[in-house]
DNA sequence: ATCTGCGGGGAAG
DNA sequence: CTTCCCCGCAGAT
């Protein structure tokens, strides 16, 4: 019967990558010898086979704001990536890092929240929209099936990570509990203070902003709270991982052509890693080619460094939109060090013209559950696409046609990550390695050909891991208790620190 | 108020 | 026919 095994904690590379399937598939894989951790920021085209028991799959958790798609199969939930909301300005938070919100489900939510103005520079908000499979949305699949549940992403993220949605409640129920005793005192002082100051609340700061406010509790650093930071996934293939990544010089090359596109949206702070390259969606039809030139640089580490240890909470803003008019003394963008002229984001523009993928680079680093293996390895080969109420319905076998050619590849992939080695299982990122990339779809500089739907996915080796990421989660409710912040306890407090102290130099 | 999942339905290839 | 996306509904948080 399947089990987790004691080394399985360590294992660095997916299980579900490891077995042929496809979340289409008639029949799952029946009694895993082997279950996957959860991966909080699963990404590329990866599969993973979760223990029916995990909280997270059960709720079909994504540290991505993925919302519900009709699929027409009720046996498989399909979800799509929204993108990510940051400020049309691409500010500079106080750390220099970028804003990078969570997109909220609901539609009504969503269209409210983009209402809202940057709580940093107060300039408007923008939704990036997500890209990164085919022009389309990122997607992801669960399918519960027996003692499983079989995940199955599709698409790379073209796009900064947004807050994870567990970062975000962590956060706020640890905030909660430490401010739990210090909030009567400060509450009523906040009271005393306000009935004194001037109510016009423009461009006027409190002592104590918005103690009155709980979600505002969000923006209260707190450098004794560990932030999970991001979830570590291992690097499976320390062959690729020192692999050809130069995305700082893809990026060189990228940003200038990048211009000469009507709505360029750049992400320049960290070098691409990958995704793009990777990415069937790019590898067909970007309009960027991806090239590959002097791997000597290494990445400089600023810029899009995801926040979510810290995302300013719009709502939670809200309260300082009433009381603060920071807009004027805000700076505004600012390059990245060592990226001057590279990064600046012109493109204020909602939309990108057709399906294509965006142009622009996303700098974020997702987390990428390198799965893949070495870099010639195909990615995962999904053969079927969503899922559709016939065919799944009618149990068909894969399409022969595709089918076997994608269960060779699978076969063949086999998941030969296989690193076992857990010093690779450390997270680049926390350790500001370089990224890793990936360039199995053409090193050289070939383009995959096009292949409509989700066979394309069987052209391109596999994403591989264009940033070091790592998606695993230590445990199920690592959540409730973090480790050591792998990214920023201090960040936090940096980015949060102006709105609270309200130096007048912060505005 | 939001999140989440379901299902109808239209557009596009 | 397949695959996507949008939209609304309803139950759960």
């Amino acid at each position: 019967m399947p089990a987790e095994t004691g080394q399985e904690a360590d294992w660095p590379c997916s299980y579900g990558m490891k077995l042929s399937w496809d979340i289409n598939d008639p029949q799952m894989p029946q009694a895993p010898a082997h279950f996957d951790r959860f991966c909080e920021w699963a990404d590329g085209y990866v599969r993973f086979i979760y223990r029916s028991d995990e909280k997270k799959a059960q709720r079909h958790l994504s540290g991505w704001a993925m919302r519900n798609t009709n699929n027409h199969n009720g046996h498989i939930l399909k979800k799509s990536c929204l993108g990510v909301v940051v400020c049309a300005r691409a500010c500079a938070l106080p750390d220099g890092s970028r804003l990078q919100l969570r997109p909220a489900i609901c539609d009504k939510a969503r269209l409210k929240q983009q209402k809202k103005a940057c709580p940093n520079c107060h300039s408007a908000l923008e939704l990036i929209p997500c890209r990164g499979h085919s022009g389309y949305p990122v997607t992801n699949f669960w399918r519960l099936d027996g003692n499983a549940i079989f995940f199955q992403a599709k698409g790379v993220h073209d796009h900064p990570r947004p807050e994870s949605k567990s970062d975000t409640e962590a956060r706020r129920s640890a905030i909660k509990r430490q401010m739990a005793s210090f909030y009567q005192p400060q509450k009523k002082r906040v009271r005393e203070l306000e009935a004194g100051e001037d109510q016009s609340n423009s461009g006027h700061c409190n002592d104590i902003p918005s103690l009155e406010n709980p979600e505002a509790l969000d923006l209260i650093p707190d450098t004794g709270f560990p932030f999970p930071g991001q979830p570590c996934c291992s690097f499976p293939n320390s062959e690729s991982y020192k692999a050809p990544c130069d995305l700082a010089a893809f990026q060189r090359d990228r940003v200038p052509s990048l211009q000469k596109y009507p709505n360029p949206r750049v992400y320049l702070p960290r070098p691409p890693c990958g995704s793009e390259l990777a990415g069937p969606g790019y590898a067909n039809s970007s309009p960027y080619p991806p090239l590959y030139k002097d791997s000597s640089r290494v990445p400089d580490d600023t810029g899009w460094v995801p926040l979510n240890a810290l995302q300013y909470d719009i709502d939670a803003f809200s309260s300082f939109e009433r009381s603060f008019d920071v807009t004027s003394k805000q700076h505004g963008w600012k390059p990245a060090p060592g990226k001057a002229g590279l990064g600046e984001w012109t493109d204020h523009g909602q939309s990108r013209a057709g399906a294509a993928p965006g142009p622009y680079d996303s700098l974020e680093l997702p987390c990428r559950c390198l799965t893949a293996a070495s870099p010639g390895a195909p990615a995962l080969q999904t053969v079927i696409t969503a899922t559709t109420k016939v065919s799944y319905q009618a149990y068909r076998a894969p399409a022969p046609k595709h089918g076997d050619n994608a269960r060779q590849v699978k076969s063949l992939s086999g998941c030969p990550c296989a690193p076992e080695n857990t010093q690779t299982a450390i997270c680049p990122e926390a350790l500001d390695l370089p990224a890793a990339v990936a360039t199995e779809a053409s090193p050289t500089g070939s383009l995959p050909l096009k292949i409509p739907g989700d066979r394309q996915a069987i052209g391109p080796p596999l994403p591989l891991p264009r940033e070091p990421v790592p998606c695993w989660t230590d445990g199920a409710e690592m959540w409730d208790t973090y480790p050591p912040g792998l990214r920023s306890a201090v960040g936090y407090s940096g980015r949060v620190s102006p709105f609270f102290s309200c130096d007048p130099e912060d505005f």
